[in-house]
DNA sequence: TGAATGATCACG
DNA sequence: GTGATCATTCAT
């Protein structure tokens, strides 16, 4: 069953906490989130500036935002806000659904622990990149209805690699889940 | 802990 | 144009 499109009309921190459980597939391949941040303005957001690259933040929602970091990995989000504010949800980790042969072939690893667990690592395992940016997430690559975990499931932490506003408890992850990217 | 590796942005 | 930075990953 398709996720809403209408669940990425609200605020990035609200989608970042829905987003849990979810499945995101592209092909054969697909994957469970466990892991996400929230993305908006904030000082520490490529929206903070309104510039080429994060227009896609601040002009749609429901809509993959894919960039390309530190000269060889990919990061997905998924664009949100839907009063025209800037916002985004970043793909930290996702647990492995299917596909998983042809992932490990494409990680070059064999351990199903380290094929999603990190944003880098699964864009590369679901063959993700610059082709979805802009893109709906009801299209080739598209999101789809999983589990739902309860608040006594989820950590709230600091975003991975922010040095500004570490006061802000914007990343979102399973408790139990051994796929996620670092655990605190 | 540091190298890899190139797009993006600010500045002039 | 040039230089700094980077929502990362992997090997050392």
């Amino acid at each position: 069953m398709k996720t809403p499109l209408m669940l990425f009309e609200k605020d990035a921190v609200a989608v970042a906490r829905e987003l849990l459980g979810k499945i995101i597939v592209h092909g054969g391949c697909s994957g469970m989130i466990v892991e996400t941040e929230a993305y908006t303005d904030d000082s520490a957001s490529h929206a903070h500036k309104r510039t080429p690259r994060s227009e896609a933040m601040y002009s749609t929602y429901g809509r993959w935002y894919v960039y390309f970091t530190y000269g060889m990995h990919y990061c997905m989000n998924i664009t949100t806000n839907g009063d025209h504010s800037p916002g985004a949800v970043l793909i930290r980790a996702l647990e492995p659904v299917a596909g998983i042969e042809v992932m490990k072939e494409r990680r070059k690893t064999d351990n199903v622990l380290n094929l999603m667990s990190g944003p880098g690592k699964l864009c590369k395992a679901l063959d993700a990149d610059k082709r979805f940016n802009g893109e709906s997430v009801h299209g080739v690559m598209h999101i789809i209805e999983g589990k739902t975990f309860s608040d006594g499931e989820v950590v709230m932490a600091p975003r991975i690699g922010i040095l500004k506003a570490r006061e802000l408890l914007w990343r979102f992850y399973v408790k139990d889940s051994t796929f996620v990217s670092k655990r605190l």
